[in-house]
DNA sequence: CACATCTTGAACTGATCAGTTCAGAATAGA
DNA sequence: TCTATTCTGAACTGATCAGTTCAAGATGTG
């Protein structure tokens, strides 16, 4: 069982990222994340960094994965906005549906425990939420909102889309979730015919 | 020191409700809440029961309190339901910009730990959040919205609700708080126009 | 075979946690 | 004054926590 890597650092830092964002930082232990990536205790410590770090290396893989795909689902919204909006919350609706993935959001869970949270750790979660909102407030322009629209708009719809991560955990069905970005996405569509 | 009851009740449990409220229940000690409500430790466990069953009557004061402004807010739907929403939105903002609350929200942050909370912590926040619901579509009905818009409406309103308190603790500015609510108020004054 | 590399399990430290108990101090009312 | 009630501080249990260290074992490479 040695001379060799003998696990994947990706996959382990993936399953690390899941634990996380199922339990949060606070109620994951070193042993729950040591039973999570089935590396001992010693290893995550040598080759992953202590707990504090581990935790922004995830916060990181998270931003990294799915603000691809949030950029994908907004590529289109030049030529169709509205188009790229709804792809924009697909990308959660669709996170949320997968069983393999937990509800909710790593995100949004890590915005919610700042005050007991590291500054550092804290300052990457404002960050990420920030990203998203830059993300939109882009893509909304250049689907040819104005400026003020698009600034409402882009906030709205980041905060909508962090909503989807409590309703999913509070138990909320598909077809409500569906309902509450349905309202977002008309109103987006309102503006635009303005 | 003793013969009589020394301390309030309700002050007691209005100090412990902020506690949970601001640092949730894991980061929550009973030394945290012996601190807070000014208690002794022995004080806490005899006359407000162990953690779990303390939690508990915070949410229930959380969701008691705060329940009654929201449909003080919503009581004017019938007649001015624009107005109304506005004003249900309102009671979260000036909770949030008040200095001496906890931003966030004590639903919110339960909501979002449920994977690792008791069935009972975790019924009463899903309760709450279903009893928010209800309220909004009541008086979305009662002001002239169809039953499927007043159902869309209210999920919605409710999960933007839910919204701030991440927004809030993410450091989101008065302004953009604002304009999120923005969106969804203007939303509901385009459905009452068709 | 020998060595460098990797992995493991176990242990230990110092800290915090919830829950519980209890003796004693303080006090109000009879 | 006597007594019932209330409060306090301290202690203890059994558990978990993060962080760290290390010796022993396993394996691939040269």
């Amino acid at each position: 069982m040695a001379g060799k890597k003998q696990f994947d650092m990706d996959t382990a830092l993936d399953a690390a990222m899941i634990q996380f964002w199922r339990d949060g930082y606070a109620d994951t232990s070193l042993d729950d994340l040591s039973r999570a990536t089935g590396l001992n205790r010693s290893s995550i410590y040598s080759s992953l960094g202590d707990k504090d770090t581990l935790f922004l290396r995830c916060l990181d893989l998270y931003a990294a994965r799915y603000g691809e795909k949030y950029d994908a689902a907004l590529s289109c919204a030049a030529s169709e906005p509205v188009a790229a909006v709804r792809a924009f919350f697909d990308v959660t609706l669709e996170r949320i549906a997968d069983p393999e993935l937990p509800d909710g959001c790593l995100i949004a869970q890590t915005a919610m425990a700042i005050p007991v949270l590291s500054p550092s750790v804290a300052a990457h979660a404002k960050q990420a939420l920030g990203f998203q909102r830059l993300r939109l407030r882009a893509a909304l322009k250049a689907g040819g909102l104005t400026d003020q629209e698009a600034e409402a708009l882009a906030v709205h719809a980041a905060a909508v889309n962090q909503s989807l991560a409590v309703m999913s955990r509070a138990g909320a069905s598909p077809a409500q979730l569906l309902a509450i970005v349905g309202v977002t996405v008309d109103a987006l569509s309102q503006a635009l015919r303005a």
